[in-house]
DNA sequence: AGCACGCCGACT
DNA sequence: GTCGGCGTGCTC
């Protein structure tokens, strides 16, 4: 009996036996398209066993094997089960997940079989010389080349990563291996797929991210499983690609949030790209300005070697004067503190630009009714709704929810109703009346959700249409903006108390990045952070632009409180459409996790931060333990225990490695 | 997860 | 009388 174990995109933790027809002999690794249930599906051969234990009643025939596609390589069934089991996920999706969506398809076209590159010639010459510090970072990472080679690339804003990553690219393509180089976000890579194909001109370089249409990225994937791709520019997703000639990995901006998966396979491109280097014996190098705590912790323990970028990379270009305005004092209006306006008026009189970030989403407009506290809640979320004055709107941020902005408060029928809370459009606002005659863009979720908006808004910028740039934290990335000098953080205090331990790290990476937004070309910046509390030992750091001072202190505080790095977590997320059912679940969860827990500290089950979303109750069950070989096996044992139940009314899964606590 | 089957409430 | 709610069982 010829068999096909195949793997599939189901939530079973197995693999699924069919008889192998005359004629088709896939060998581990082919796409085939299988019967299953009543519809089809696209699996990957696991095995060819002898036999099964499947009656033969049941088995089915494979159906097609995929011929354009040539069988996933042993490399990346590797990666794909060790994201399995260290994720908590049946193989299959894993699979699936680092597919096109195109291949996931059972019924599709033929890819168009690619045209070969013509020989590349030689790569540009790099446009500057090397810093003595990058070229120390450059052959910081050089000598680990044919082994496993972790680097922490620490350099401030404006130091010249990307030219060393660059270099290091030449380096892995010179030596004729493919390079794997990632982005935390699409936004960012317009910009940098045009300096990559500058400086590799006719070099094979795809991007992949999941703003491409079905057909560039399934070409994208070929390209790169085939060899043929010799650069990889990619957003997360590419961190799974399969590159048979991988040689070095580029992980930018390695801190960033965005690298962690929010739904089904939670995975950390950055962890799978460490991970995959360390398979493969090749380096990977991690580079951020304000590097993770756990990057940089392994870099101070000797496990990541450590490259430090400590200057501007242009001569002459210093980092950025921050200071805090003291908003006890200078109470702002219309969110607008007095320095900061004056701040603003002088910049625009040099005729020089200006950027006010708003840190976070959560200070937008909410409706107020000012005869009975009414306020617009969404009902389906523990949110309030957005006012969105321009669509005459009412908006949930979390579920998309929408109405009409009543007339009357709906509570009492009195026409007092007022906004209360920034949003970047109230400030917009406010910054055309303090500063009159000055162009204004803003830059958020809304004015930019039309496709290439941004893109559009930078370029106005970038050609010095824009005077003044208002918006959340989409600007904080890096872009560069040359003539801007002058960057005003309107609202920092938000996450300098919050519940989440990892807070504070988020806010010193964002208040950093966009401080770094300022006075790049040679004219010195100036940043005005507003705060109630501007002798905080965080703001105090951002001033300093003391990254190293920070982490240790911010390590320091988590050894003492057992949280990661010196601690690894999981959580145990769950949601019910039922009140209560949610934590009911993850009672029962944490009474089967005792017998099983050892080492492991099993938490109290609490409502999830946002308690209600979408019209589902959530809440979450965190556990801990000293090492992840403590963890993981517990991990197992506690799925499997919780699979058992069969739980249906209560939707739950398990988040290794949480961002979010 | 889909997608069936199956058994109880309000409608053409 | 049946359209349809979601409970539960299965998928090689």
């Amino acid at each position: 009996m010829r068999i096909a174990r195949v793997a599939l995109d189901v939530p079973l933790d197995q693999a699924f036996d069919f008889a192998v027809p005359e004629g088709l002999d896939p060998p581990r690794g082919s796409l085939v398209v299988v019967p299953f249930g009543r519809t089809r599906k696209v699996g990957v051969v696991l095995a060819r066993p002898a036999r099964t234990d499947v009656p033969a009643d049941k088995l089915r025939e494979v159906e097609k094997v995929f011929g354009d596609v040539a069988p996933l390589a042993e490399a990346d069934l590797e990666l794909h089960a060790f994201c399995a089991a260290y994720y908590q996920r049946p193989l299959g999706e894993v699979i699936h997940a680092s597919l096109p969506p195109r291949l996931r398809q059972a019924k599709r076209r033929a890819l168009k079989p690619a045209a070969m590159p013509e020989a590349a010639p030689a790569p540009a010459p790099p446009p500057v010389e090397a810093t003595p510090a990058q070229a120390a970072a450059v052959a910081a990472v050089r000598e680990g080349f044919g082994r496993f080679h972790p680097v922490l690339l620490a350099g401030v804003t404006g130091s010249g990563k990307t030219e060393v990553y660059l270099r290091l690219v030449a380096e892995a393509l010179s030596r004729g291996r493919q390079a794997l180089y990632l982005v935390p976000e699409i936004g960012l890579t317009p910009q940098l797929e045009e300096r990559v194909h500058a400086r590799f001109p006719g070099e094979a370089i795809v991007a992949a991210h999941s703003h491409l249409g079905e057909g560039e990225r399934a070409a994208a994937w070929v390209a790169a499983q085939s060899g043929r791709a010799r650069i990889v520019l990619g957003t997360r997703l590419a961190a799974l690609m399969p590159l048979p000639g991988l040689g070095l990995i580029v992980v930018d901006e390695e801190h960033d949030p965005s690298y962690k998966q929010q739904e089904g396979l939670r995975y950390s491109a950055r962890d799978v790209a460490v991970r995959r280097a360390q398979s493969l014996g090749i380096p990977v190098v991690l580079g951020s300005a304000t590097p993770s705590l756990e990057s940089w912790a392994n870099a101070k323990q000797g496990r990541y070697a450590l490259a430090r970028l400590p200057g501007r990379a242009q001569s002459g270009a210093r980092l950025p004067a921050v200071r805090m305005v003291d908003t006890r004092a200078d109470r702002p209006l219309d969110g607008l503190s007095d320095a900061l306006r004056r701040a603003l008026a002088a910049c625009l009189a040099r005729g020089e630009q200006s950027l006010v970030f708003v840190n976070r989403r959560g200070f937008s407009p909410v409706l107020f009714c000012r005869s009975c506290a009414w306020h617009s809640a969404c009902p389906r979320c523990s949110a309030n709704l957005v006012l969105h004055l321009r669509a005459g709107e009412l908006r949930c941020h979390h579920c998309g929810h929408r109405e009409r902005v009543p007339a009357r408060c709906p509570g009492c029928g009195s026409p007092d109703l007022a906004p209360v809370g920034q949003g970047t459009q109230r400030l917009e606002e406010a910054l055309a009346a303090a500063l009159p005659g000055a162009r204004i863009a803003r830059v958020d979720r809304d004015s930019t959700a039309r496709k290439g908006a941004l893109a559009e808004v930078l370029g106005r910028v970038r050609d010095e249409k824009v005077d003044v740039l208002v918006g959340t934290q989409m600007l904080a990335k890096g872009h560069d903006y040359p003539r801007l000098t002058l960057v005003g953080v309107v609202d920092c205090d938000g996450a300098l108390f919050s519940t989440d331990f990892r807070a504070p790290e988020r806010l010193f990476a964002q208040l950093t990045q966009v401080a770094g937004r300022a006075g790049r070309a040679g004219s010195p910046g100036e940043v005005l952070l507003q705060t109630d509390f501007p002798t905080h030992p965080l703001y105090a750091a951002v001033a300093a632009h003391d990254f190293e001072a920070f982490a240790d202190a911010a390590l320091e505080e988590r050894r003492v409180a057992r949280f990661p790095p010196f601690s690894h977590l999981a959580l145990l997320r769950a949601e019910s459409k039922r009140a209560g059912e949610a934590l009911a679940f993850l009672r029962t969860a944490a009474r089967l996790a005792a017998p099983l827990a050892g080492k492991v500290e099993v938490f109290d089950p609490v409502p999830a931060s946002l308690e209600r979303k979408a019209g589902f109750d959530r809440a979450q069950l965190l556990v801990r333990a000293a090492s992840r070989a403590a963890l993981q096996p517990f991990l197992r044992q506690w799925k499997a225990a919780l699979d058992a139940r069969a739980e249906r009314r209560v939707r739950w899964s398990l988040d290794v490695d949480p961002q979010e606590t």
